[in-house]
DNA sequence: ACTGGATCCTGACTGC
DNA sequence: TGCAGTCAGGATCCAG
């Protein structure tokens, strides 16, 4: 579901109608998410007014006045939204966090590879943080950067374009998305893309990005956003999810690989 | 130090 | 209608 464009769609959705609120409870039904959830986790957050709501990557960060942070990853099928606070439960409904306003914020996760953890203030950053690469969005990011630090990768372009230590939260939607628009070959190497390649698929990233959060995120399957609304960039994919049909520029059929256990989607013909 | 592959889990879809 | 097999937006871990 999520990748950063749906997470910051998420994150503006939840800002708007939580922050300023108190988290009065914080119910946990499922703790079995890809880690624990932390425990102590409602004693922690109980009572706590949420100042702010960040995004670093695809994790959402909830600011609790000056306790710690709450840090919610979406995995693969998660979704966070608003909803009544009497709002029947369905069967994957793992956390409420219940507001003073009298709405809750529910985590539905089918799948149960997304995370909830408590980072209490003071301590040292999370792993889970500390690692992350620039994100895409912001000036850390660009040709001078992605230069440097894959001259020495002989991994497909895009695999190391996926990973979150090179650049945040850029997912497998995206890549392909990406990687067609700047013109490249998702198989060569990474260290084989000169400068100015790499200057393109920066400006072309950010391109996609931004206008991916505009449209309010990509909806596949069941992606909706904080207030249960699709988003419809997935209306302009190029090459996502296109296998065989006729690229939007030469005609020629989309090609599917499989790199990392993943798809790829590309154009021979435009892909170099 | 990198690389590819396996892995966590459920649900939707396809083909027989 | 049922059943088996495949695949999915993520990201860590591990052997080689």
């Amino acid at each position: 579901m999520p990748e950063l464009p749906e997470v910051e769609t998420t994150r503006r959705g939840l800002a708007a109608r939580a922050v300023g609120q108190r988290i009065e409870r914080a119910v946990v039904r499922n703790r079995s998410l890809r880690w624990p959830v932390t425990d102590g986790m409602e004693a922690a957050v109980a009572g706590a007014r949420i100042d702010a709501i960040d995004r670093r990557a695809k994790y959402l960060l909830f600011d609790c006045e000056g306790r710690g942070r709450l840090l919610v990853h979406l995995g693969m099928s998660g979704r966070l939204w608003v909803v009544p606070r009497d709002e029947p439960l369905a069967k994957h409904d793992h956390v409420d966090l219940e507001l003073s306003n009298g709405l809750s914020i529910r985590l539905r996760d089918p799948r149960r590879f997304g995370a909830v953890l408590w980072l209490p203030a003071g301590a040292p950053e999370h792993m889970l943080l500390s690692s992350i690469g620039p994100e895409p969005l912001t000036d850390a990011f660009d040709a001078a950067y992605l230069y440097r630090v894959t001259r020495n990768r002989s991994a497909a372009i895009k695999l190391v374009l996926m990973e979150g230590g090179v650049v945040a939260g850029v997912g497998n939607i995206y890549a392909n998305e990406a990687l067609f628009a700047a013109g490249i070959n998702p198989r060569t190497p990474a260290r084989r893309v000169g400068l100015p390649r790499l200057g393109r698929l920066v400006s072309e990233v950010r391109a996609i990005l931004a206008r991916a959060i505009e449209a309010g995120g990509s909806s596949l399957r069941d992606y909706v956003d904080s207030s249960g609304q699709a988003g419809h960039f997935q209306d302009t994919f190029r090459v996502y999810d296109r296998e065989g049909r006729p690229c939007t520029v030469c005609g020629a059929p989309v090609r599917l690989i499989r790199q990392g256990n993943r798809s790829t989607f590309y154009c021979v013909k435009c892909q170099r």
